[in-house]
DNA sequence: TTTAGCACTCAAAAACAATGAGTGCTAATA
DNA sequence: TATTAGCACTCATTGTTTTTGAGTGCTAAA
């Protein structure tokens, strides 16, 4: 349907548009270009690209510019993604080289390391599983009625809370209780751990204690906060760089997105179930507010650990083979580093 | 030096600049204020404010806006505070009405209360005092030689990290550590505590123990984590509604000096030692960033524990009279709040 | 199929005019 | 002496017109 020159096109714009932010005329091609052709040709070809919804004019006598549908082309047809360099890698490597006492430590520095690199904005989902299981739970007394709750889970990730007892619960009390959740629960996976603690085990509490209910409610708050699903943002205020000039209404949008704690994270970045990276852009963005921005998505696995999710938010005119490549890269170091991390919970 | 009806009209000029955002001309003038003189006499009153360099013109022949001198004779001279309404009183007082287990999440509740009482950007720095001792200090063991080490202070906040014991460590070698610390530190002031980290109690350690290296890291740093200064900011975004439409690169400077963690924060703020509500702006304020912005600060003190300190971001042409009495009541609510919560501690 | 040539389009910049809010000054007035 | 009416003047803002130039589509020749 496409010659191949016409596709040369088409890639050259793209190149040039991602370069210089400006519209491409058909004589900039032709200088540009590595084929010798007149510009008249060029402009042929051009028509037959408009035609085709591939690129678009922004004023009757303007260049070109690459529509959603030109991107999306080029993506699935054209982009040669393009190895990190030697000098990402070893900033990527030493990045994730000191120690982490927490997933989450390295999930969030993950976010970190990738928007410095692109200074772009990068989110981190870490691994997760439905799997992880209760390794056991803890109370604390530090004096003055304090209590610190801890949580620790079979892929050595720990939570923890500060409460205060009622005055009136007796520490053997405590104590039973404890012994009651670690017997019946531990070793169970989180979501049968919440699934019984919304049925059969605030009986069995109130069986042997006499108040049990503040209890349940910090056992339940900090399973909650075991169980859910975190993630870390990188490079915040690079929104602002690339974000066009002066949308702030925009940005403010935006930002309440990323910065939405409990939102839902999946509904922006879609479903990891595929690995390798992908690109959507435009109108391909479910939230309006995107639509003028590329997400880059890459998941990776961790063995057994489950998979994680790395994305970035940029302009839709990025350097898509540089992003793509460098994202595959990047993904598979955190997979490394994190299994490492796992390693010493495998035993 | 000048006219009772001079600085009428200073008054009028600055509210209703503060009002319409707008330069404020003589005839204006002559319809709102209270006294009735021609646009002349008013003009003539004009110009010697300006003399004075109280009001500027945007240009020759515009209308006039208050100087930051102008704003800080206003300040200092005229501005009657107004109380905060019953409706601004409940929803402070109902911002601060649940249960909190730690000051922290008071102190980061009322930067969002007040961020949305304002609908400016709020910065709260809890109550500190030099005189906060050490109660206690744990290491928890949580199996596959993950550790939590948990540090108490007299004020009844705790701080918690978690680490990973080398694996050589042998488990009474910790208990002995925990023993010498707890019997050698507790009951003393944190920054004495991280003196004699500093000096004695290292050789302390390696007389008895074997490997003391990690342990001292993981002591120093959750003590470090107690004795910081922390800060939340409430109403992050609302900076962007007030600053200047499309100052992109001026908020992004703005947000990384919010941003900073471990920046000093006290740079920005300004001594918290007299009590009262301050107000500073333009010039007065000493990073560039916030010379077209204005800072209001309220110090409270909790009793014996101290002094904390709340402070707003706003527009240069804020309702001065309207913030101010807000922020008095605000401080005199948190430091209320405060004191109950201590009140547990202090038996 | 490619290319030279040319008329045409249109955003952006420049030049110009009109508007009007606001000023400072002067001279008359209370 | 303080106030005011009157008037010429200034200048940001807005709107209009012109000019420029990059870029296009089309046609006819190579």
């Amino acid at each position: 349907m496409l010659t191949k020159r016409q596709l040369l096109v088409l890639k050259e714009i793209i190149r040039l548009f991602t370069e210089t932010g400006q519209p491409v005329g058909s004589k900039t091609l032709m200088t540009e270009l590595p084929i010798h052709v007149s510009s008249a040709t060029i402009r042929n070809d051009m028509a037959a690209l408009e035609e085709q919804g591939l690129i678009n004019k922004t004023h009757s006598s303007s260049g070109r510019v690459p529509s959603t549908k030109g991107y999306r082309y080029y993506l699935d047809n054209l982009v040669e993604p393009a190895e990190a360099t030697p000098r990402e890698l070893a900033a990527i490597q030493q990045g994730f080289g000191g120690h982490f006492y927490k997933i989450d430590e390295i999930v969030a520095q993950s976010a970190r390391i990738l928007s410095n690199l692109t200074s772009y904005t990068a989110i981190s989902l870490g691994p997760e599983v439905s799997t992880i299981k209760l390794n056991g739970f803890r109370l604390v007394p530090l004096g003055n009625r304090q209590v610190m709750a801890i949580l620790v889970t079979s892929n050595g990730n720990v939570e923890n809370q500060l409460f205060t007892l009622p005055p009136n619960v007796a520490s053997e009390d405590i104590e039973k209780a404890i012994r009651i959740i670690n017997d019946q629960l531990v070793g169970m996976p989180l979501n049968q751990v919440a699934n019984r603690l919304a049925t059969d085990v605030p009986a069995l509490l109130f069986k042997y204690l006499s108040s049990a209910d503040g209890f349940l409610d910090i056992f339940g708050n900090v399973l909650r906060q075991a169980a859910a699903e975190r993630f870390y943002v990188g490079g915040r205020l690079n929104l602002m760089d690339f974000l066009g000039d002066a949308d702030v209404p925009q940005l403010k949008q935006l930002y309440s997105l990323i910065d939405d704690e409990n939102g839902d994270i999946n509904k922006l970045l879609g479903p990891n179930d595929e690995g390798g990276v992908h690109v959507r852009l435009g109108s391909e963005l479910t939230p309006d507010v995107l639509s003028n921005l590329s997400l880059i998505t890459a998941s990776y696995s961790v063995g057994d650990h489950g998979r994680g999710m790395i994305a970035l938010i940029g302009p839709t005119q990025m350097p898509y083979s540089k992003m793509i490549g460098l994202l595959d890269t990047f993904r598979s170091e955190l997979a490394k580093r994190l299994t490492s991390y796992y390693s010493h919970f495998d035993q």
